[in-house]
DNA sequence: CGTGTGACGTCCA
DNA sequence: GTGGACGCCACAC
């Protein structure tokens, strides 16, 4: 049962976009709520992550990508995230909350 | 059709 | 805390 791959970057989308500001979520957290591998999340971001708030999502250690670590860190920092040596506090912002 | 690569994640030393 | 191995999925060659 496989969706078409247009229908999972828009799933993937909508689902970056009701991240709430102020708040971060993961590559694997997306995931599970679209139904697809973190890695799936990160390819459907790196293509056409530029009409969402793409830097809300943040690897599950908190840390940044490679490509765009600066300019990440820059934006959630200016949204009021808790940044603590180029990571990002995810026990204090992480959403959904996942206890 | 095998191989390499990437905005990832979990496990273990 | 750091680093290596493996798993995973989609795609270019």
């Amino acid at each position: 049962m496989s969706r078409p791959a247009e229908d999972v970057d828009e799933a993937v989308f909508d689902v970056v976009e009701s991240i709430p500001v102020g708040r971060v979520s993961t590559y694997g957290a997306v995931g599970r709520l679209v139904g697809v591998g973190p890695r799936r999340v990160a390819r459907a971001l790196s293509q056409g992550g530029a009409a969402v708030p793409w830097y809300r999502v943040v690897r599950a250690d908190g840390s940044a990508a490679e490509p765009v670590r600066a300019r990440q860190l820059e934006l959630l920092a200016a949204e009021g995230v808790p940044v603590r040596r180029q990571r990002v506090d995810l026990a204090a912002v992480r959403w959904p909350e996942e206890p």
